[in-house]
DNA sequence: CAATAATCGAGACGGTACGTCGCGTCTTGGG
DNA sequence: CCCAAGACGCGACGTACCGTCTCGATTATTG
């Protein structure tokens, strides 16, 4: 006899609906982009989505949880490196970032788990897990990879490097004026690599 | 006809009390150390202040900037730096943001601005205005004067090195694990002056 | 100086609404009689007055207790006996009796005191005190006087003879086949006062 | 072809099952004991019994035919009347009433049938028909008895008769204070069957 | 010094959203 | 066709806060 494959027992009694799964992440998606956190309200989730509450409560045990896992369903995946430079490789990953920071959605996201982590550590764990650290490590391929090569001086700091690439754009994000512009991914990694000291 | 000295006229009748002013911040930051932006409601501020609701309302619309009052008073100076070194200042600003970036309490204040800026855009500017551009200022400062004595390379840019010293604390503040150290301060400024490429 | 009359320290605060109060009892009578005590909800009390439901629950803590108070505000006093017959007074009594034992408001009224008792003593108590009782001790006094004029025979069991006369349109008012008449409430009477025996 | 005995065509598949209707049963009696006709609620009925919710729904369209076939199975049988003394008779009737109204579940089960009938005439009407009616039949035999045999009085009302004397039983049962006692049975019988009429 | 006027505490007001519970129905896999 | 399990849409529950609004009682300034 064959063994199951699937890691738990199937559940007994009727299933839950996957269309009530998609209806819901849709509509706080909706309710998220049209006013915010603060406005995001399970009775108005729950309406929209044509669902009853405790279809939303029996999958989520809050507004938080919920609105979590509608806003991974917005992470998109960082562009694969191109191997060719590190120096455009890099470029063009904190322009990717630079991007999302654009997004206002995405920015709220950053912020309710900057914020938020300290009462949800559970929450943070899982998104730096899924999220953060995949794109760091990224980011680390490429360093490592230029440290390799040559391209990147020996004996830096990749975790270092990595804070200052990700954070500028998070530094940046602050703030309404002097947003970043196109230019800005390059500029950040060339000082970088250059170096501020003078030689 | 005499010039009144004061901003606004004088008010006839009863005059604010102090102690309620002093008693509802007090309140507002405690309950924010307990349990969060989320656990903080004018309600529960005004019944620990011993103060009625309205005493709160007469002085502040609404609890973000209730709440927003209360955290400048939890901003301290970053320490002046001592002008000898760009590099053993630079690392001075840096550590006091990294210590400042392990109190809960500022992550949460750095996150309620950084992600509800988009609904409160008059309070994100106040506190970039009072907040952020000074200490940023201060970065500045130290930067230009390295490019004058020339411990600095010529051409950099300012804000692009401000970005990276300042976001790489944000960056690391995020998740739990690998909290930067003691040391981390002086790290990313080394690795940031010498620059990451070979030469 | 004269002592305050009032038994109760003046509230501090906002006194409660009197006009909340009579457009709550309004409603729940209005939703009573449409669609009896199942039908009683606090969420359509609450709409229907034009009232938050907090200004509900903070006088009654619970739909029972709302309905009893808005069902004590109708119940009508009984007739003051004449005092000429004892039979007429009677009669007069247990007739009255019997019109409210129509009027299914007054059946549901009954009911749920019969029923929830058990359940709510606080509830029955209250209302066995203040319309039970008094009702009782009409027909009390006109038995007495009855014994004393000599118009009843010495001896009989007054309690007994309140149950038999009340008791009999509660037994009549259960079923919807066989109502009482308006001849009822004097046959009653007749049949008790002669007696059931032979002589 | 071959007239099928039944009253209802035998159903194919698979037959009810005997054992779920028995766990249905106790399992409403328990909980209408233990909190009432409010707290008797299908999914805890489900629960307790073992038992899917639809097995409920599949055997009785809502909670108050459940409820009611319930307590019928509570329902005993009056005492067969003796035949030697119509006093005698109508007093172990009466008592074997006051015995019943002591039970708080049957106090309850009149209740919800009093109150309630207006909603659910189809249950009332069935509760009356096979418990009332049966009741009230055997008081009418005893007294049409005791009319034949001289022991009442010619031309009395009998189904005013038997108003007072189930109806005397009622109305003590209101309140929780003045309980009926063992002798009460005899009172009511002795005063109605003498009269209260002096002669 | 009395009148005026803004403030104070307390707490009720009409609302909105919360998270829970129970309804009666439906959908699984299995007997 | 029945069974146990349990998800479904729905709607009421009782609670917590929102921001506003009376209350009677306190202070200051003004006439």
């Amino acid at each position: 006899m064959v063994r199951e494959p699937q890691e738990h027992a199937r559940r007994v009694g009727r299933p839950r609906s996957e269309q009530a799964d998609r209806a819901i992440i849709g509509a706080a998606l909706d309710l998220f982009a049209e006013s915010g956190a603060e406005g995001l309200c399970i009775e108005k989730v729950a309406a929209r989505a044509g669902v009853g509450k405790a279809t939303i409560y029996r999958r989520w045990p809050g507004k938080e949880d919920l609105l979590l896992d509608a806003l991974a369903a917005l992470v998109a995946p960082l562009p694969e490196p191109k191997g060719e430079s590190v120096r455009d490789d890099l470029a063009s990953l904190v322009e990717a970032l630079r991007v999302e920071s654009i997004d206002p959605r995405k920015a709220r996201q950053v912020a309710l788990l900057l914020g938020e982590g300290a009462q949800y550590p559970r929450l943070i764990e899982r998104y730096v897990d899924t999220v953060v650290e995949p794109r760091r490590e990224l980011f680390r391929r490429v360093l490592r990879r230029g440290m390799a090569t040559g391209e990147l001086r020996d004996g830096t700091s990749i975790e270092v490097a990595v804070d200052m690439l990700t954070g500028a754009v998070l530094a940046r994000s602050r703030g309404t004026a002097d947003r970043a512009d196109r230019a800005y991914a390059r500029r950040v990694v060339d000082e970088l690599l250059i170096g501020l000291g003078s030689r």
